[in-house]
DNA sequence: GGCAAAAATGGACGATTGTCCATTTTTGCC
DNA sequence: GGCAAAAATGGACAATCGTCCATTTTTGCC
């Protein structure tokens, strides 16, 4: 739903800070420059300097928006993670009726050119990394895992159910932790080889092992319509 | 290839890399200090003050050493990554003759305790995220997947060949990138949820994809003796 | 024990970090 | 147009960064 779009007098934001600093252009510029910064050279050389350089702005703005450099990277880390999943909830309805549909969904976003490309995988991996360094980023590099598995977890254990599997839920889950792995892992491919990776190789590597274990509700090329 | 000593009157002392250094265990014991602080605090607060804080040195060793953090680091990486790939033949030679217990041993070696511990996880993560900030290390974030790739590849080429497959090497490729894959997205899934993670649910994850599509070499418990 | 080389020390150094604030510029309402 | 509030500026500041070197301590051979 309708996160932080305007709004104009949110008073309630955040923590209980009481000073509210408005001005939205210049607040997105920071974020968007944080971002570019971060795919770009990476977050370790992602300084205050770097930012302001690359936003266009002067050095007091971070602390007027942000109150310090470690707020402009949650609020970066939240937008990126929130666009993320406003792309997947797009997919999402879009997917055909099914479990099996919805998953393929999944998968293809995960997969396309728009949910998967170097500035994503980048500043992903980058705040997944932080984790350690910056604790208050864990949240949104985590979320990213937890809202996937959470879909996934439910189609398939529709399907197990359908299938009167003994226990769907442990069947759910197995099938889960391994799809999600393997989708993190061809972001991982993705990110250590842009050039070299084939996005038409990793789909059918993902349906083909679906189609392994679940041959009536996938084929090589996809989800199958011939659900009992 | 053992020289540490001698080299005595190399006095030039330019800035060319002539002087070799020679002080091994100090030499060793910034590397762990290193890598502890990496997988502790991460690579961004790896500061030369807290290496030399934990190695119990002095400032100086560093430049003495390394001629600066930057070749530390490289030296670091390197040595995380060749202590890697020996547990990796390690496990090898153990294996038992036949494809797809090769297989078995590279999976298992990379979920024991020993292959994927927070340690490890953490600094070849770090290591992984810095390659944009510092290029050389790529290379050796690179030879993870590349060694247990080329391994896993040649096995499944073999099976693949028994089984009469048109194009063995195609379909060799195709599953040893999901495979891989899959294992990096478990090393990940442990980054994230080191006391969550369950060793033996990932290993019966793996396997029963594997089973799923090659089901007369693997089953749900490992490889299968009945290779035909 | 003497003594030169090696190993190790720890402070100086300039550069850069992030924070903060006194100012200036822009905005928006009367 | 005037003028107060908001937005934006850019430099000061202490802290920390990594590098480097003059010095001291340890080592090893005669």
């Amino acid at each position: 739903m309708g996160e932080l779009n305007d709004a104009k007098s949110d008073r309630t934001d955040g923590e209980g800070e009481g000073d509210l600093p408005p001005r939205q252009a210049s607040r997105q510029t920071l974020i968007d420059a944080t971002l570019d910064s971060i795919a770009e050279i990476g977050l370790i050389r992602t300084s205050v300097s770097e930012i302001i350089s690359r936003a266009g702005l002067s050095r007091g703005m971070i602390h007027l928006h942000f109150q310090g450099k470690e707020n402009l990277l949650v609020a970066a880390a939240a937008f990126s993670s929130d666009r993320y999943h406003k792309r997947l909830g797009h997919h999402l309805e879009r997917a055909k009726p099914g479990p099996q549909f919805r998953i393929e969904a999944l998968i293809l976003c995960d997969l396309s050119e728009e949910g998967l490309n170097e500035n994503i995988v980048r500043t992903t991996h980058e705040f997944q990394g932080a984790t350690r360094a910056f604790p208050m980023l864990a949240p949104y590099s985590d979320t990213r895992d937890t809202r996937l598995r959470t879909y996934f977890e439910q189609a398939f254990e529709e399907i197990f159910t359908q299938l009167g599997e003994t226990d769907p839920k442990l069947a759910a889950q197995d099938m889960t932790t391994g799809l999600v792995a393997m989708m993190e892992g061809l972001w991982v491919d993705y990110l250590l080889h842009p050039k070299d990776f084939d996005r038409a190789q990793a789909a059918r590597i993902v349906f083909r092992t679906l189609a392994g274990i679940l041959p009536r509700y996938f084929g090589l090329a996809g989800a199958l319509e011939t659900a009992s």
